[in-house]
DNA sequence: AATTTTGGACAGCCAGGTTGTCTATTTGAG
DNA sequence: CTCAAATAGACAACCTGGCTGTCCAAAATT
């Protein structure tokens, strides 16, 4: 039964956004209380080269001071440094520290674990077939994740 | 070869939202400029007989602040109107006007037309696939899209 | 009749984007 | 070598779309 192409987006988004609240809750435990996914992949991204702002920025598909407020987050919460760079004045180089580090391997775990956890529900050929037909799909569109305000939520607190 | 539990969760997101900004896209081509998916949600549910802001925000697991404000601008921009209602003088009932209608139709019809695109890129099973396994994955989880600032970019207009 | 619940509105706050403006520095052209 | 253009970063002001808190009027319940 071919359901509705709204149905479909909803369910995309919602396998999303079951990962991304997991995720979240999942790094709040291990005591990343202040951190969302969207800090752990501009982290990565910031591991990846793009070390300063301007370039953060065009990596995430922001502007420069978007990415900026996303490296003053990051710096208050002990995960990256910023010290001016030698050999040009203007800029200002951004290093990932030892927390940093560590918080973006748990990152990875947890989402790795998540992973699976799906691969046990629905076989891991099924998530696979998922992945492929989703990476067909999309083709080289670089996916920006820019202010999921709602990452943020509660995520239904079992009080 | 497995990749790792973020880039599915990056796959997702992205998947959604090529679909989202596409429909954004067309709904604007079509004289809807002022409008994204959130609220074309938003009308699916007053439709539905969220016919009032608490329910609304019931519905969507938003306050119902959030809804009314919400609801504040589908009025000015003519998709529903309110009126008090006759039997509780607290309520205001909502109501889905004729344009809004209209934009409800077309919005459908503008997923399933890419959802048809899809299966043309990867064949009807891949989608319905897809589908399944999500459905599965996430079973009766009631995805709320609040928030969604992002659905509003630029979408990099083809200047 | 009095209390509790509910619907709605208003104010103020926050996050995370945006544009615009400005300075310092580097780069590149002539 | 000099001067113009590009680039990095910062600051301010604004917008959207959530949130909480407070408050009032109208049900609903006791």
């Amino acid at each position: 039964m071919s359901r509705s192409g709204a149905d479909l987006a909803l369910l995309l988004l919602g396998g999303f956004r079951t990962l991304a609240d997991r995720a979240t809750v999942e790094l709040a435990a291990r005591g990343y209380e202040d951190i969302r996914p969207v800090h752990d992949f501009a982290l990565q991204a910031i591991l990846t080269g793009a070390d300063n702002a301007s370039e953060l920025g065009r990596r995430m598909s922001v502007t420069k001071q978007s990415a900026a407020k996303t490296i003053a987050v990051l710096e208050s919460r002990g995960y990256v440094e910023r010290r001016p760079d030698p050999t040009d004045r203007r800029r200002m180089h951004i290093e990932v520290t030892d927390r940093g580090h560590t918080m973006l391997r748990e990152g990875a775990a947890i989402f790795d674990d998540l992973r699976q956890q799906w691969e046990t529900q629905v076989g891991a050929g099924a998530v696979e077939q998922l992945e492929r037909t989703l990476r067909q799909l999309l083709g080289d569109t670089t996916t920006r994740l820019d202010t999921p305000g709602w990452l943020v939520q509660d995520l239904g607190g079992e009080s």
